[in-house]
RNA sequence: GGCCCAUUAGUCAAGCGGUCAAGACGUCGCCCUCUCACGGCGGAGACGAGGGUUCGACCCCCUCAUGGGCCA
């Protein structure tokens, strides 16, 4: 077998966005697991959409994922630099002029105006399938040239053959065809002398030595458009697998635009995401591994990993699902690994100079196992931070009858204690218990709202602890 | 509109002609428990429809429907 070589080749338009991420993964994951090369070309002949900064993005979260590309415009091999299509212009050129001189190929100087007016006149006839009229294929040389002299733009059309099937087996739907005469002449060059997509693509491919192209479903109909080039060229193309997309709630492909789905991995980072569970949620969606486990190491993900077990319909994103895959990763965390990815968050939302480190370990240490991601942790520990107040859903608890009996009793020996520990509260309450002759729930709820205020959160024990004496017993005088 | 792809529970999915149709997330109930969370146990929940092929179809073929993608 040829060596495996795949790439990723993101347009830099923007952040790293979750479906390409997914391709990424899968083009990694199918390179290593064949010990081949996983290539990152960068498509950038889209020049209105290209933003700045948008490769460095790109490499940076493919990066925080654990995904290494072996070559990109970072780490080039001679043999196949460049890597960013914009400075490959010379070749797409080249390979024009041989299709021109071929005549697989043709100058068209039809301006869009005429071009979408025939389209709508096509339309109107009730031609189903509209394209390319080939007006300009019936040029003569010499009404070229003449056009040319005159210094009228074109594009530069691929002639599509008549009747012809284009067919291939792909490494995820099977056997897939088409029909060139449902292909118009499309265009390869564009006026302004870039590539299209498809033409640069095939022509990447090849000098690139790719071996297999695993990309979106999106691209299945760009398929034969490329194929009919490869064999124009006298190339032999890659191997193609047609992924599934990633889809939202609504079952669409997930649009830029849409708000309802965080996109981009620098969101998930920000949240306090981990790549490890984003690597691992990823391979998920739209693959299976046989067995039943799923949470499973990048090295597992590769030597397991299997193309032909990728789906064929579509994935929809479960943000409850990564929740779940991501809170296993936190749990395997060492609790000042786990506090150094919250503190951030923590600190963000509220006042830390008075709270030691070993504070803040043992506060993360109460929610390590409930965590989804580091960011949740303001939220679920407000109590610790917020100034007090009683929340209205406790405010029952404070007219129980057994209420103050239980936070004077409490109170008396709290006073009395030097240590404030776990082991020393819990002794404490359960005296409590003794004296006031009150346990279970009448005891507990009780001391829990006046403390805190609230009516949920980590054992009691930890929370008054967490609270800290002084404020405990301040809260508590304050109760009765 | 044309072409292409898909269709197993709310979601992700296993299945590859004979299964009581896995498993996970979610959901519900019970247990644990001061509460939340965790954990344990258990429940509900699926093969889009219709025709074939076959002794037998989730699985193979056809049609339709639905969803999606690309092109225009």
């Amino acid at each position: 077998m040829k060596k495996v070589r795949v790439r990723y080749a993101p347009s830099p338009t923007g952040h790293l966005h979750i479906g390409n991420a997914r391709t990424a993964l899968f083009n990694y994951l199918f390179a290593k697991h064949y010990n081949g090369d996983f290539v990152l070309r960068i498509e950038d002949t889209d020049i209105e959409r290209n933003v700045e900064g948008g490769e460095e993005s790109q490499l940076y979260y493919l990066h925080w994922l654990g995904i290494d590309p072996d070559e990109s415009p970072q780490n080039p091999k001679p043999q196949y630099a460049p890597y960013r299509q914009m400075e490959r212009l010379d070749l797409y050129h080249e390979i024009a002029n041989q299709l021109l001189k071929k005549g697989f190929a043709y100058k068209c100087f039809c301006t869009p105006e005429e071009l979408e007016e025939d389209y709508k006149k096509q339309t109107e006839a009730g031609i189903a399938s509209t394209r390319y009229n080939r007006k300009c294929l019936h040029l003569s040389p010499q009404e070229v040239q003449e056009k040319e002299a005159a210094g009228l733009p074109y594009t530069i059309r691929c002639r599509v053959p008549d009747h012809k099937t284009y067919q291939f087996d792909d490494l995820i739907r099977g056997h897939v065809s088409f029909e060139s005469k449902d292909i118009g002449d499309w265009v390869l060059m564009k006026a302004n002398g870039i590539p299209t997509y498809n033409f640069a693509v095939v022509i990447d491919d090849h000098s690139m030595e790719i071996s297999h192209v695993l990309r979106g479903e999106e691209h299945l109909s760009n398929t034969p458009k490329q194929l009919m080039l490869y064999e124009m060229l006298g190339w032999e193309a890659p191997k193609f697998g047609h992924m599934t997309l990633i889809v939202n709630e609504q079952h669409k492909k997930l649009s830029k635009r849409d708000n309802s789905i965080l996109q981009y991995m620098s969101q998930y980072k920000e949240l306090g995401y981990l790549p490890q569970a984003m690597f691992n949620f990823m391979a998920l969606l739209g693959w299976s591994p046989p067995g039943e486990q799923e949470i499973f190491t990048k090295e597992q993900l590769i030597e397991i990993f299997d193309e032909g077990r990728l789906s064929k319909s579509p994935s929809m994103f479960d943000k409850g699902k990564l929740a779940w895959v991501n809170n296993r990763y936190l749990r395997e965390m060492s609790l000042p690994d786990l506090t150094k990815l919250c503190y951030p968050y923590l600190a963000k939302a509220y006042d830390l100079k008075d709270k030691s480190e070993d504070w803040l370990n043992t506060l993360v240490s109460l929610y390590q196992e409930q965590l989804s991601c580091g960011s949740e942790l303001v939220g679920l520990a407000e109590q610790f931070f917020k100034p007090f107040h009683v929340e209205e859903e406790a405010m029952e608890v404070l007219t129980w009858e057994t209420t103050p009996i239980v936070v004077k009793a409490f109170l008396k020996r709290a006073e009395a204690v030097l240590e404030w520990n776990t082991d020393e509260v819990r002794k404490i309450l359960k005296e409590t218990m003794n004296d006031s002759g009150i346990k279970g729930k009448p005891l507990y709820m009780g001391i829990r709202v006046a403390a805190s205020g609230y009516q949920h959160g980590p054992d009691l024990a930890s929370t008054l602890v967490l609270l800290g004496k002084d404020e405990v017993l301040e809260r508590l005088n304050k109760a009765i």
